[in-house]
DNA sequence: CTGTTAGCGCATTCAG
DNA sequence: CTGAATGCGCTAACAG
C-alpha cells in the first residue's frame, strides 16, 4: 500500500495523497499493527532489561535509576524496555526466551557475574548485547563500565588525607567484577601504605542493607577499630549509618563512612553521605548509543569504560584522636 | 503443523511423534516466533505498565516495589512486563500507541489523576487495564486499592493514643485519589476532636523527599508546633527526618513522624518508621488476577479494596509535655 | 508516483 | 492422529 509509505515517511508519494492518508490515519485512529510489522521487518523495536537477580531490583535502588534513565534514552529512540529477571531459585533465565521467540533486538546485562556462561553463549550466538558494570576480554563483547580504581582510589584518598588510616572495607558480592575490583584497590592502596591497615579490616558483604549494618557491627568489634568505613556502594553505607544510630555513635565525629554509587537517598539521609558518583546519564547515553550501534552493524563492538567522580559529603570528618565510646 | 500442536500442548498428537518433535525442537534449539504467533493468534502475552509521571519511577519506590511483585506474579501466568511512562512535559502519552499497535494486551496504572480522560477513554475503547491505587465509578473499570481512610484513621488513632493533640498533615499530590482521600480523613478526625488540632496544620506536598523536607521546616515554624507529624508517603517522612537530623531535632522524643506505605528504607533509616504497609503482595496478586480475568473476560470487571496495616517502630512515642528545644 | 505480488511464521480449519 | 490450505497485517520488490 501506499499507506506504509506514508507511515514510514517514505519519499515518494504524492503530497495530496500523503495527506489524504494522513486525515484517514487521523479519523479512524489507525495504528500499524506490530506484530505484522515485526514479522515482516524483523525488528521489534523492543529492548530487554536484565537484573542480575530478582531480589536485586529492589536491593539495588543504583539500577533502578540507571533503568529509568535507559528508557528514556531508548525511547528517544524509539525503542520499547521489557523488563527481563534472572530467577532467584537455580540459574533459570528467561531472556533466552525473550532473545529466542524475538520479542527484542537486544539486552542490556546489569552488573552480570564474572564469566557468566549465558554471555558467553549469548556473545556466540551474536545476540546484540550490552553489559552495563560488567567487563569482557572477548572483544565481541559491548560494555560500558566506570573504572573502579579510579573511584576507590578517590575515597581512599580522601580518606587518607583526612587523617585516617584505619580504614575498613565491605565488599559487595564478588561474584561481581566491580566488588572484585574495588577490593582490589583496596588492598593494593593497603600494600602501598604499610603504615595504615588492618589485616582483619575486610568484611564481606553482599551489597544489601542488611550486609551493611552486619558489616558495622562486625567490624566496630575489632580490638582496633576503624576510624573510617568504606562500603562499596551507598545500600550497605546506609545500612552502616543505622547500624551506628542503633548505638549512638556518631558519624562522622567518632567514625567515618563513605558509600558508592550516589544514589538518590545519599544526599539525604543523616549524615549525607560521602560517595561516588558514576554518571548514569552518561552511561545510559552510551549504554543505548553502543547497542543500537551494534544492532545495525553487528560486527561492530564497542566497550567503554567512563570515569566516575568523588562527591564529598557530611559522612567523613578529619579523623580524631578522640577515643571513641565504648558500648 | 503437528509441531504447534506441540508446542501449544495440544492433544491429539501420537506419543511417539510428540516425542520426536520435542527432540528436535531440543536439537535445534527452536523457538515459536513471538511475532507470528500474536500476528495469527491476537494475544501478546505482553503487559504494559505505566508510571503517572516518570519522575515518579525515582521518586516513589513503592511503586517500584509494586512493580518488581507485579512483574513475578505476571511471569507467572507467562506474560511479560512492558515498561511505558507518561511523559513529563506536557500530557503526552505513549501507553496510547502501546495499545493501538497492539504491543500489549493490556495495562496497569499507578496513581492515576483524579478524572483522567485518557483512562475514560480507554474504557471507552474497551481496552483492559487497571488501576492501582486508582478508583473509579464507572463499574467498567477495574481497580485495586486499599482503604485508606482505614489507613489514615490507624495512625492518627495511634498518635492520639500517644497523647498528641497537635498532630500535622503533609498531603501527597492532590490530583491524586489516594492523596485526597487521606487528607480527607484528617480532616474529619479534626472535626470530630474538636479540642485538639489547629488549622495550620496542613502542608501541601507532592510525595517527593524535598516536599517533605520543606514540610518540616514549614510546619516546624508555627507559632505552635506540632507534636506530631503525618506524612503521607514515607518518601516525604524521609524528608522530614532528614529535616529534623538537620535541626537537631530529637525523633521521637521532641517530635512523632509517621509516613505510609511502609517502603524498604522505612525499617533501615533513624529512627525507623512508623507507616502503614498495604500489602503489596496482595496487591500484586489481585492486580494481575483482576487484569487477565478482564482480558478473557471482556465484561468482567472488578474492583477491590484491600486493608491496609498499622506498623509501629521508632519514629513515634508518647507525647511530652518537655518543651522542644528552640533553635 | 501508485498498486500488485509474495512471504514473514504461526494457528485455525478442514481433509485425509 | 496428521497434513494441507488459508489468513493474520505488514513491507520489500517489482510492475504499471
Amino acid at each position: 500500500m501506499t499507506v506504509s509509505r506514508v507511515v514510514n515517511n517514505q519519499p515518494n508519494v504524492r503530497k495530496e495523497t500523503r495527506e489524504r492518508v494522513l486525515q484517514a490515519i487521523q479519523e479512524l485512529s489507525y495504528y500499524p499493527n506490530s506484530a505484522a510489522r515485526i514479522l515482516s521487518g524483523q525488528k521489534t523495536y523492543n529492548i530487554g532489561i536484565i537484573f542480575p537477580r530478582e531480589e536485586y531490583i529492589v536491593t539495588r535502588p543504583y539500577f533502578i535509576e540507571l533503568s529509568v534513565k535507559l528508557e528514556q534514552k531508548l525511547r528517544e529512540h524509539g525503542y520499547h524496555l521489557f523488563l527481563g529477571s534472572i530467577r532467584k531459585d537455580s540459574e533459570e533465565t528467561d531472556f533466552y526466551q525473550l532473545i529466542g521467540e524475538k520479542k527484542v533486538d537486544g539486552l542490556i546485562f546489569f552488573a552480570p557475574k564474572i564469566d557468566d556462561k549465558n554471555l558467553s553463549s549469548l556473545s556466540a550466538d551474536r545476540v546484540p548485547f550490552v553489559m552495563v558494570h560488567g567487563r569482557s576480554d572477548d572483544s565481541h563483547c559491548c560494555f560500558v563500565d566506570t573504572d573502579n580504581k579510579i573511584g576507590t582510589q578517590q575515597i581512599l584518598d580522601y580518606l587518607y588525607s583526612l587523617g585516617h588510616r584505619r580504614i575498613a572495607f565491605v565488599t559487595g558480592n564478588l561474584q561481581e567484577l566491580n566488588a572484585r575490583e574495588r577490593l582490589e584497590t583496596y588492598k593494593k592502596y593497603a600494600k602501598e601504605h604499610k603504615s595504615v591497615f588492618i589485616d582483619d579490616f575486610i568484611f564481606y558483604g553482599d551489597w544489601s542493607l542488611e550486609s551493611g549494618y552486619k558489616a558495622f557491627n562486625s567490624l566496630y568489634l575489632r580490638k582496633k577499630r576503624p576510624s573510617a568505613i568504606f562500603f562499596s556502594n551507598d545500600q550497605m553505607a546506609l545500612g552502616g549509618i543505622k547500624a551506628a544510630h542503633d548505638k549512638n555513635i556518631n558519624i562522622p565525629k567518632e567514625i567515618s563512612i563513605t558509600g558508592y554509587d550516589d544514589i538518590n537517598y545519599a544526599s539525604f539521609i543523616t549524615p549525607s553521605l560521602t560517595t561516588v558518583n558514576q554518571g548514569t546519564n552518561k552511561i545510559a547515553e552510551k549504554t543505548v548509543e553502543i547497542l543500537l550501534d551494534n544492532i545495525y552493524n553487528p560486527q561492530k563492538y564497542q566497550q567503554i569504560i567512563l570515569t566516575p567522580q568523588l562527591i564529598i559529603r557530611d559522612s567523613t570528618a578529619l579523623y580524631s584522636d578522640d577515643p571513641p565510646s565504648v558500648f
